[in-house]
Parts: structure tokens; C-alpha cells; sequence
DNA sequence: GCCAACGTTGGC
DNA sequence: GCCAACGTTGGC
């Protein structure tokens, strides 16, 4: 099983909004990043488990965990002129981009903020992407001692 | 293949 | 709103 990170915008799409989810289950749909899109097409498994993470606001922080419920896919929002996902270069026959579902395990009675994480920069969370310089990834991977120690601040 | 211009991300 | 970082685009 490996271990992950998905960043949402929360005026977007919040752990509230997944919480109300019909089976608090949601396609992860709108990455338009090669990297992330291959993190989640050829790594991501049935059973991972990833950290919701809420960007561009006010709070930016993790705030809960997912398990991914389903595999890739493709992402139809990527066909959709009306989506803001829209991407006129992608074809339904051989889709660019690919979306997994995931499923709400848990959401943190307190969210372990970005501030932090980065008291632990040069310790426990040494290497951990989200804290790298200038770090841009959507999707990404954590390991497993950072998960273990990301879960003991919660 | 190079690289400047441009758009996006995301913290502050 | 600002700005640094970075990915993408497109001319050459």
C-alpha cells in the first residue's frame, strides 16, 4: 500500500463538500499535470491512502484522509467545452488525462496546518514535498514514516 | 533542441 | 494583490 497527497483549493473543493458526498465517495477530477497524472495512473492502487490537503486559502493545511476506491480512469471533464477543465487538445479515444475516485476516511477534529509542518522541515518531515521550494504538484506521493508522523499531529 | 514569453500555482 | 517558481507554448 502506498501513501499520498491530494491538494484541493477549498472554495474549489473541501473535505465538507467530500463529507457530502452520496457514500463520501468523489472522482478526483480537474489534474492537468503530467507528473500528478502519472503519479495517479500507473502508482495509485485500490486501498491507498492519501491526505486531503486544502490550498490557496486562508489556512492552508491537511485536514483529513481519503482511500482511493477506485483506479484511473479517464477524466471526463477533460471532454466537457462547459468544464473549466476543458483541455480542446484531449480525445476521448486516447484520453490524456485520468481521474481515480476516492472515498472519506477520516476527517481531523483539527487540521494540522502547513505552519506546522514546517516547524518538522529539517526533522521528521525532511524530503516531504509539500514543503519543498516552490513545490506545485496537485498530487503527490508521501512516504510512509512522514504519514505515520503527519497522523501523530492530528 | 533552445529559450523567451506567458500562464498558473500557491504562500504570504 | 504580490511575487517567486515552475510548466507549457511556440518561434526559430
Amino acid at each position: 500500500m502506498s501513501f499520498w497527497l491530494f491538494k484541493s483549493e477549498p472554495g474549489e473543493f473541501s473535505i465538507d463538500d467530500l463529507a457530502r458526498k452520496r457514500s463520501k465517495t468523489e472522482h478526483w477530477d480537474g489534474v492537468r499535470n503530467y507528473q500528478a497524472r502519472n503519479f495517479m495512473r500507473d502508482e495509485m492502487r485500490k486501498g491507498d491512502r492519501a491526505f486531503f490537503y486544502h490550498s490557496s486559502c486562508a489556512e492552508p493545511a491537511v485536514v483529513g484522509t481519503v482511500r482511493i476506491s477506485r483506479e484511473a480512469y479517464p477524466d471526463h471533464t477533460a471532454f466537457d467545452p462547459d468544464d473549466s477543465h476543458f483541455d480542446p487538445k484531449s480525445n476521448p479515444k486516447q484520453p490524456t488525462w485520468f481521474m481515480v475516485d476516492v472515498k472519506l476516511q477520516e476527517r481531523f477534529d483539527r487540521p494540522v496546518t502547513l505552519a506546522e509542518l514546517k516547524r518538522y522541515a529539517d526533522r521528521e518531515l525532511a524530503g516531504f514535498r509539500l514543503l519543498a521550494r516552490g513545490n506545485r504538484l496537485s498530487v503527490m506521493p508521501v512516504t510512509e514514516s512522514h504519514w505515520n508522523f503527519i497522523l501523530s499531529l492530528r
